[in-house]
Parts: C-alpha cells; sequence; structure tokens
DNA sequence: ACGGCTAGTGAACAGTGTTCACCAGCTTAA
DNA sequence: TTAAGCTGGTGAACACTGTTCACTAGCCGT
C-alpha cells in the first residue's frame, strides 16, 4: 500500500513549494516585506493553509535557515589537503563560497536585517556549535604544528577569521564594494593578514575562552511575539 | 515678542520626547515590535500626533540613527597624542567605548536586525563617509611613517580594523560571550592582532580601493514600502 | 455504502502604519 | 474687545499584517 508514501510524498512537495516561494520572496522583497498572503498566493493555496505546514512564519524562515548551515557546515569535515595553515585558509574560504554559490540562503542567515533571531531555537541550531568546534579544533593542530604561537587563544582565532570573512562577503553581497574592487582578493586578503597576525604572537589578552555561544535571552532585536 | 521662540521650544521638546520614548521602546522591544501608538501612549499623545513631527515611523530610526552617528564620530577629530600607531589603536578603540557608553544608540545602528536600512538615506549620513576618509588618511600617515608596509592598501586596513571591531561589540552587547571573557580584551585582542597582521606586509590582493560606500540600490533587507 | 479523518477553506480577530476631515485654542489684526 | 486665521492635535477610517477557528469537501479503510 503506497498511499501513505505518496499522501506523504504529497505533503513533502507541498511543505518544499512553501520553503521554495518563501525564499525566493524572502530575498527578493526582503523577509519583512513578505505576508503569508503573498506565499499563499504564489503556491496557489489559501493562507491559512500554510499555518498546517509552518506553526509561524518565524517558522518558515528558521526551516530555512537550518537548510542553509547544513549546507554550509557539512562538507567541511572532509577537507584533509595538505598542512594546517592551507586547511584552515580552505575552511574559512568555504564561507565566502559559500556566499557566492548559495546567495540566496548566505542573505537569508547573515544579510537580511528584518529576519528573526536563531538564538532562540538553541537545539535546533545545536549542529552549528559542532561544526565551530572543530574549527577550533584545527587552529589547535596549527598550534601543535608549530605555525602558531602556543600562547594563541584558537577560539579567539577562529572569532577573528569567521568575523572578517563574513564582512567581506557581507559587504561583496549587499553591493557595498567599489566598482574596481574585486570581492575574491579582499576575502583572500582578509584570511591573509588575519592569519599573519595571529603567527606573529602579539600578546593576546583575552583568558575566559567561548567556544560555545548563541546568545539564550534577546536584546535589541526581535522577541518572540 | 518670545512666543515664536516658545512655539518652536514646545515643538522641539516634543520631539525630543518622541525621540527619547522611541529609543527607550526600540531598545527594550526591538524596533519591529514597537507601533507608532505605542510610542504615542507613552507620551500621551495621539498616534496621528507623530507624524506631525515625523513622515513615518521609519524616519524616526532615521533621526536617531543620526543622532548616534554623530555622536561617535564628532570627537574623532581632536585624537592628537603620540605616534601614529597609538592614534589608530586609540580611534578604533572609541568605536568599542562608544558601544559601552551609548550601548541604546549602539544597539539601534548596528545590532538591531529589524531595522530600516540607512542605505537609503544617502545625503543625509554622508557625513559618515566624511568620518571615515579621516580614518583613511591616518592610516597613510601610518604608511608614511613606516608603521606600515607602503603595500598596505589603507581602506582595506580600515575596513579590517572596522569590522573586527564591530564583531567585538556586537558580541559583547548581545550577551554572546562566555561568561569568564572580558570584552575589553577581546577587543584590544582584535585591534593588536589586526595591526601585527597589517604590519608583516603580507601579500594583498585587492586593487580597486573604495573610500566611498554606502549602498544605493537595497537587496534583501527591508525596502521602502 | 458508510463513518472517520484530514487537508484545505473563508471569515474573523487583534494588531499594524498611515491618512484625512475636522476641531479647539491660541495668535494676530481690526 | 471682537473676529479671522492659522496650526497642533484628534478620532475615525483604510488597507494591510500574522494568526485562529469552525467548518467542509474528498479521500481512506471498513
Amino acid at each position: 500500500m503506497g498511499i501513505k508514501e505518496r499522501q506523504e510524498r504529497d505533503r513533502e512537495a507541498v511543505r518544499r513549494a512553501i520553503l521554495d516561494a518563501a525564499r525566493d520572496l524572502f530575498t527578493t522583497e526582503g523577509y519583512r516585506n513578505v505576508s503569508i498572503r503573498k506565499i499563499a498566493e504564489r503556491i496557489e493555496y489559501s493562507p491559512a493553509a500554510i499555518y498546517s505546514y509552518f506553526p509561524s512564519k518565524d517558522d518558515i524562515f528558521f526551516a530555512l535557515a537550518e537548510e542553509g548551515f547544513r549546507l554550509l557546515g557539512d562538507p567541511a569535515t572532509c577537507t584533509q589537503t595538505a598542512g594546517p595553515l592551507e586547511r584552515i585558509r580552505a575552511i574559512f574560504w568555504r564561507l565566502y563560497r559559500f556566499s557566492r554559490e548559495h546567495p540566496q540562503y548566505f542573505a537569508l542567515m547573515f544579510v537580511d536585517r528584518s529576519v528573526p533571531r536563531i538564538g532562540r531555537e538553541y537545539e535546533r541550531f545545536a549542529f552549528v556549535l559542532e561544526t565551530k568546534r572543530h574549527l577550533v579544533a584545527e587552529i589547535e593542530r596549527g598550534i601543535e604544528a608549530g605555525v602558531f604561537p602556543a600562547t594563541l587563544n584558537p577560539a579567539v582565532a577562529v572569532r577573528l577569521l569567521t568575523v572578517g570573512l563574513l564582512g567581506v562577503a557581507v559587504l561583496s553581497l549587499s553591493e557595498r564594494l567599489a566598482p574596481g574592487e574585486d570581492p575574491e582578493c579582499l576575502a583572500s586578503d582578509v584570511i591573509a593578514t588575519t592569519l599573519a597576525g595571529l603567527q606573529t604572537g602579539v600578546a593576546l589578552k583575552s583568558t575566559g575562552v567561548a567556544v560555545d555561544c548563541g546568545a539564550k535571552e534577546p536584546i535589541a532585536g526581535e522577541r518572540a511575539s
């Protein structure tokens, strides 16, 4: 009896249609300006129908964000080339590549300012922390290999690299670069400069390391209504 | 006849009351969750009254953002101490200090994700570019003094430092740091590491320099309705 | 052929930003 | 002192928003 299966497939198809429509609309109109009614109209369903697939508009975004983070994090584990420095370079280069290959997901995850905060969905996005721990371990391997000074705080290093790359990607995607400027060069420069700075062994003051992060309490910004 | 003057004062007082109420509400509830009605109720006026002071809810934010940017940028010009490296350190340290001394303005300007984009109000926020040009000039002075290699792109340097500091401030203000972690140390580390990296003269690929920035066209995110 | 389940609906609720005809009260001129 | 005019402020409405809920049409297993 393939009926249950077909029903599930149908349901999954509608769910996908909602997500695809939402992704397109969110990235062209901005999350804030997209209403449930617009999504419903796009997939030719009534607005209320969507609520039998997602409990809220925010949850549609969370589903898309989860897809995005899995897309970004998954293949990061299988980068097993060359020395530690090259591997680190490659890993963070991925962050930039992702912004170019999946601009819609990236825009939703990092540049749209009208989107709800994922900090609330702690369990759901716990796997992102797993990816981060992996990056920290990579830096630690670099320290053991003598590439970085032993005094270097791996978590701080990861943060520096991440924030820099994120900045370039956002700048690039939001068309804030000058006409002649090449985002690939800028991304490469950010990695190079930051890595060079980390290698100099400049005195770092930070003591308490934060591998885990993610705000449990919301601040200025969206609050669950 | 001080009547006109008193009328103007009254009007200015109401305007200030609106801005103060809005600033408080925006930073505690989040821009998105604050309605004109809530602001009106706070200042004991009708919702419609507000529209004779500001053309839209977004414009209330723009007014606050402008105040914030002026607060942040103004005293940056009178930092005339010590050598170029110390001056640069001091200038960017200001960015961090600002986030602690004016957390409400900072949250509105950089961490609240539900706020409208200022890219649209190009003329109004042109003075921010002026401040940025000042930073670039400071880096150039550092190059002339031999602190940085001649190959260094000043605009890229400014961007690296800015994005790093911004990251720390946001992290700190949104309570994303681990319990033991000191934001001041982290901020200091970011400046130190980035400056060290810039001084090494690591190869930079970027060619087209962008002193001016600010998107004229909106992307994913709020669009003028 | 019939009961039950369920995906989907239309209508409504409470809230949003914004507009507009209107009015009270002060200011100014006669 | 009175009349006209202006202007800051109002209440009510418009066109939206996210979300809920009683209900139904149609397919399922019996």
